[in-house]
DNA sequence: TCTATATTTTGGTGATTAGCAAAATACGGA
DNA sequence: TCCGTATTTTGCTAATCACCAAAATATAGA
């Protein structure tokens, strides 16, 4: 659960996230929208894989990254709720 | 606001959060809590006080440390906004 | 002013991290 | 089997980070 706030931590990272939000997109694409080398990248989406918050799909040659909603809904609600902060209001 | 996701990555500094939720309290007494030398603490501390997510009061030769709630609130919640997590509803 | 207490700052070490180039792996097609 | 494409792995460096001991700062009280 830790690995989630860590992966959270850098922003390429949450950048990634966001992208994935609007759509899967393939590592290479990914990888065209940062100004960084395709290695770099590479190991962004192994801190994003083993935190759980994205799956990932080989399809022939191409690797297909899904955001893992769920994962990162459970870890933003247990924060909160660690907190007790409500928001919209929690039902208790 | 990047700060604020770099402060929360760390688990000393999420349970500095959590102990303040209780109650606000003194840097020595927070020390007290854990098993890190007070140096370490106080490097914590001013982490969590430049994300402004904790607020401090020099009284004599004490500095008692408060939560900002509103900023760990704004933060969480814009990051579930930002990734369309509703969770009990949003209201959208 | 001197001493004791509370806290931070400084200076240093070892571990982790983000970045890159180059090499390795895996796959599909000729 | 050989080649090209997509992606990861390896090996490295520079920067950041958590940690500590020791020194510095600030305050209260004798």
């Amino acid at each position: 659960m830790s690995e989630v706030y860590k992966a959270l931590a850098d922003p390429t990272r949450r950048r990634i996230l966001e992208l994935l939000r609007e759509r899967e997109m393939s590592a290479g694409e990914l990888a065209d929208q940062f100004d960084l080398a395709k290695p770099t990248l590479s190991g962004h989406f192994a801190v994003l894989r083993a935190a759980d918050l994205v799956q990932s799909e080989k399809r022939g040659t191409t690797i297909t990254y899904r955001l893992n909603i769920s994962v990162l809904e459970e870890a933003l609600l247990a924060l909160m709720n660690g907190f007790r902060l409500g928001g919209k209001g929690n039902g208790s």
